[in-house]
DNA sequence: CTAGGGTTAG
């Protein structure tokens, strides 16, 4: 085997540099008075993408983009700067000397008043006729066109233009309209086809339209640019938005307060914090009080990076500029408090907009429910469910699928049941699939195999379908009863029905597998997993090999990690180390950890301090974490061996178990420790954590009865 | 969708 003493010094070596990444924790910063931008970007720049996984894309940072603009414009004064920072700019600019610094227009942009159309009706009615027609070509939607029942106006093009859909109706006609020449095609003409092509998520034709709008100098006004940055954002196509941004301050129009919010959506959809902090304080230096829409675009960024220091600043913006949350903004703030890790002032924030008479819609519940599922406040979701219905706020679907999956989450196996039988009840809603889903996960971790299979035929008796997750769901509940006839049925009727599988019904099947007491059963599996996965059965098959080599196995393994979504690949790793221990292949258990190790699948499983050194074994699966103790105790006794120092205490954590999927870790831990014979006992005051002294290790390496799992 | 910006499920 790969030397199996160089490996543990290795695998060693490897725990103590993997402890910088540390769960992040809120209260690390001192109460602030504006957002930190520089500690905070630092600090949510967290660990969501990896380092590899491709930006959306490459921008320059704003400041740069907007550079010249900040000589021309902006006061670079910087003591100037620092007292915006901390006082908002009055409305009255005190210094007339100095013009007033700005980024953004005050005044929203005019729109032209809407006149009564008499005709309106007909030419409704003639837009309906084209819209249901189902015409072949062109030409017959242009024939069916010369029927129009009154001339074509300015204003009742506009008027049918509005009404036309889908775009490709809308833009048949706007083209139409320019070859009759029968007026001069303005700004608003552009406008509301763009409008129309937004829906249709058409980037390419509105981008054409508007470059033929520059060359035939129609002006771009900000309702043109604030459509195509909001059909760019749309269409993920990020650098476009910013690229039709930064042409607006180049052609000299100043965008209005829709555009600048629309922008700042953009980049506070690709994470880009920096850059919309930088601009919302250009824009509140230039006078800009900021509405519902832009704190609301703040709020939902600052949830995204679960970043409590960016709420806090969003919400004293909003108490300083007196503006009063709306029910959209609450809804974002709920949700943002949700991800910052903070349910108690989400759920005093929620008591504060009931009381000042804002009524909460099915979002707000959704999000609240959320909150709750998460810190497992399960007290608080079921109060809440029965307060929604005696106060009769609304519920939709969504809400009733949030709570199945909460009671799903948290094992509420009879509120679930009762929901599910309301929902069925309901006259609004039938339970789809995500319901389903959700009762299938919770017989699944309450181990009712019966239930979960009449579950699946009820679903096909109601013409539901089965979705890659309630499949998944089953298949656990399947593998973990044995029931592997009733899995690979499974298995083939979705397929049969169009289920894709995806990673986690992959990680499922491994760890089905991975509990297989006989040949045949996982064989079965292993059927199942190769019409989803070829490559990891290849994979499984390499790792029984005797004769595979070490750096062919690193090869394979990085190739299946790199194809799996990040999610899964410390499950698939924790799954093949149970394989190959169920199979008494003991040493590619601990090839497969040290490869896992080295590709950061187990961040945190070592930290050293000066007095203590601790294991970490929450995020192994049995058999690996069986696998990280016998490591441990290998370099142990090659440090006693050697005489190096020793910290006072050695500690290994398990957890408490009360998560559903790490239940019987810390027993079948504490009988390893047992065979291994290995001096820890479990901590009296530290939950789910076993204890030695120095001591203790010391005299256990000098006096141990060699165990055929610790030598080579 | 009355020419433009923000919020719901694993």
């Amino acid at each position: 085997m790969a030397a199996p003493l160089t490996m543990s010094m290795d695998l060693h070596y490897n725990m103590n540099i993997s402890n910088i990444s540390e769960p992040k924790h809120p209260n690390f910063f001192p109460k602030i008075s504006r957002y930190p931008i520089r500690k905070s970007t630092i600090f949510c720049n967290s660990s969501k993408s990896p380092p590899n996984l491709e930006e959306p894309q490459k921008n320059s940072s704003l400041s740069d983009q907007l550079k010249p603009l900040s000589k021309t414009i902006l006061s670079e004064n910087a003591k100037e700067q620092a007292q915006l920072l901390i006082k908002p700019p009055k409305s009255t600019w005190v210094n007339p000397t100095k013009p007033k610094p700005s980024v953004l227009s005050l005044q929203r942009q005019k729109r032209s008043p809407y006149s009564f159309n008499p005709q309106i009706r007909d030419l409704k009615l003639f837009a309906k006729k084209l819209n249901d027609s189902d015409y072949t070509s062109d030409e017959a939607f242009f024939s069916i066109l010369e029927e129009i029942p009154h001339p074509v106006t300015k204003e009742n093009a506009l008027l049918m233009l509005n009404s036309l859909k889908p775009w490709e109706k809308a833009l048949l006609f706007f083209n139409w309209v320019k070859t009759q020449n029968l007026f001069p095609m303005e700004t608003i003409y552009y406008n509301v086809t763009m409008k129309s092509l937004r829906f249709g998520r058409q980037f390419g034709l509105i981008e054409g339209l508007a470059n033929e709008m520059i060359e035939n100098g129609i002006e771009l006004d900000n309702i043109t640019y604030s459509t195509i940055i909001t059909c760019a954002k749309r269409c993920n196509l990020f650098d476009k938005a910013v690229e039709w941004f930064e042409r607006m301050y180049k052609t000299g129009v100043m965008p209005d307060e829709v555009t600048y919010s629309a922008v700042l959506d953009v980049y506070a959809k690709i994470g880009k914090v920096e850059e919309v902090m930088s601009l919302y304080e250009r824009g509140r230096a230039s006078g800009w009080k900021p509405d519902h829409i832009a704190f609301s675009v703040l709020c939902k960024m600052f949830g995204e990076a679960g970043d409590y220091d960016g709420i806090r600043f969003v919400l004293q913006e909003m108490k300083s500029l007196e503006v009063q949350p709306n029910l959209i903004v609450y809804n974002t703030l709920l949700e943002a408090m949700g991800k910052a890790g903070k349910p108690g002032l989400a759920r005093s924030l929620f008591e504060e907009m009931v009381e000042s008479g804002v009524t909460p819609n099915e979002k707000t519940l959704t999000a609240l429910v959320k909150v709750y599922g998460k810190a497992r406040w399960s007290k608080d979701a079921l109060e809440l469910w029965d307060r929604m219905r005696s106060n009769g706020w609304p519920m939709d679907f969504i809400l009733y699928n949030t709570l199945l999956s909460m009671c799903a989450d948290l094992g509420l196996e009879e509120e679930a049941e009762r929901l599910f039988e309301d929902m069925k009840q309901s006259q609004h809603c039938r339970p789809d699939s995500f319901s389903y889903t959700a009762m299938l996960n919770v017989y699944g971790s309450g181990r009712k195999v019966d239930r979960a299979m009449e579950l699946f035929e009820e679903m096909s008796k109601r013409g539901v379908d089965l979705n890659v997750m309630g499949c998944t769901c089953l298949i656990q509940c399947l593998g973990k009863s044995q029931r592997i006839d009733d899995l690979v049925r499974v298995f083939e009727v979705s397929i049969k029905r169009g289920i894709r599988p995806d990673d986690r019904l992959c990680g499922c099947l491994l760890s089905v597998m991975s509990f297989c007491d006989n040949t045949e059963d996982a064989d079965l599996v292993l059927g199942c997993l190769g019409r989803a996965n070829p490559k990891l059965v290849a994979f499984i098959s390499l790792l029984m090999e005797e004769g595979t080599k070490f750096e062919t196995l690193k090869e394979e393994f990085k190739a299946i990690l790199t194809d799996a979504q990040l999610e899964s690949r410390r499950p698939f790793c924790n799954c093949l180390i149970d394989i190959c221990r169920k199979r008494n292949l003991q040493e590619r258990a601990h090839e497969l950890l040290y490869l896992g190790t080295i590709f950061g699948l187990y961040p945190g499983l070592h930290k050293k301090t000066a007095g203590e050194w601790s294991l970490n074994v929450r995020s192994l699966s049995v058999g690996a974490a069986h696998t990280a103790l016998e490591e441990w105790m290998i370099s142990l006794l090659n440090i006693v061996e050697r005489e190096e120092a020793l910290p006072e205490l050695f500690s290994a954590y398990t957890g408490a178990g009360t998560h559903k999927f790490s239940q019987g870790l810390a027993s079948s831990f504490a009988s390893h420790i047992e065979e291994l014979a290995a001096p820890f006992r479990l901590s009296d005051d530290r939950v789910g954590c076993f204890v030695a002294t120095r001591d203790d290790i010391v005299s256990w390496a000098q006096s141990r009865v060699p165990s055929p799992a610790l030598t080579a």
